[in-house]
RNA sequence: GCAGGGUUAGUGAAGCGGUCAAACACAACAGACUGUAAAUCUGUCGGCUUAUGCCUUCGUAGGUUCGAAUCCUACACCCUGCA
């Protein structure tokens, strides 16, 4: 399949630095970046999800940055197609591809090529296992090629402190008052508000929950995604993981050369 | 000083003579995941070890009972009503 584009794939924790890697490779392989990300997909919702910064995304240009608003449902469908797009888009252009992203499902989608049955006929609310077998297929037909994955992977209590520093920054640059916003524009029952540093705020909001103990919670929440996604993630045996990100320029290079 | 309430596993909190290694919640640990995925869901959670098994736990020390986290006594610490 000498014509499928290549494409670099940057998975990892929340806060563990993808987007940093993400941007340097970028600068670096005269790359764009797309954000595989169920929450940076949403206009206005800036500081709680750790949306690239807008000097970022003026330096390089980052795909599927707020193509939704927060009373739009999104779905994986919908990002595998668009994702797919901007491959196509970035590498015609002659650029690399960066896949960024702390979603696995949205990240799994591309790299495996899911193949989805039409909206609304599955529900599969309560996680019946009845798609195992399909699953498992699609796990041993392994992944789409020229595709480098790369994993970031912290110590744990390092990561940690990164979650609760970057909340406190969060906190910092104004997140009450974005939340606020959202929520009196769009109200609760939003899906974008079902969302980590954002949800937290509804006690907080009904006076039930101090801004402290509403920082907290984010930060235990956050903890418990991060578990999360180091579980989903652990199952893609073909993840190269990194703890020094230094190392991955090499990686880049000779997966460019061959 | 007198009267009353409390002290339970990592935390909070049920239990108030047997079916209690002790509900429940949270945390912790592990896992699942194909159109909500920063979502949703599952398992483990005193120790040994994996057994319809044993051992050690419910502030501390004794006691009553066939049997106590549960009743009694003393002590320690904490909160409250009267001084």
């Amino acid at each position: 399949m000498a014509s499928s584009p290549k494409v670099v794939v940057i998975v990892g924790e929340t806060a563990s630095g993808k987007s940093a890697l993400a941007l340097e490779m970028a600068r670096k392989f005269d790359g764009e970046i797309i954000c595989a990300d169920s929450r940076t997909i949403y206009k206005t919702m800036d500081v709680g999800t750790a949306k690239p910064s807008k000097i970022a995304q003026k330096q390089i240009k980052h795909h599927l940055l707020d193509i939704c608003s927060p009373d739009e449902k999104f779905s994986v469908a919908k990002f595998k197609a668009l994702a797919l797009k901007a491959i196509e888009d970035i590498s015609s252009g002659n650029k690399l591809a960066i896949l960024v992203g702390g979603t696995g499902l949205y990240v799994d989608a591309v790299l495996f090529d899911y193949q989805f049955s039409p909206a609304g006929a599955r529900k599969n609310l309560q996680n019946i296992r009845h798609l195992k077998y399909q699953e498992l297929k699609a796990y041993t037909k392994g992944s789409i090629p020229n595709t480098l994955v790369i994993g970031l992977q912290l110590p744990k209590d390092e990561l940690e402190q990164r979650i609760i520093n970057r909340t406190r920054l969060m906190f910092e640059n104004g997140l009450s008052k974005e939340v606020k916003r959202i929520v009196d524009k769009y109200g609760w029952q939003s899906p974008a508000l079902n969302t980590i540093g954002y949800k937290e705020f509804q006690n907080y909001f009904a006076g039930s929950k101090s801004l402290d103990e509403t920082r907290e919670l984010i930060n235990r929440n956050t903890f418990l995604y991060a578990k999360r996604q180091r579980t989903w993630f652990k199952r893609n045996k073909s993840i190269q993981w990194l703890d020094d990100p230094s190392r991955a320029v090499d990686l880049v290079t000779t997966f460019l050369n061959t």
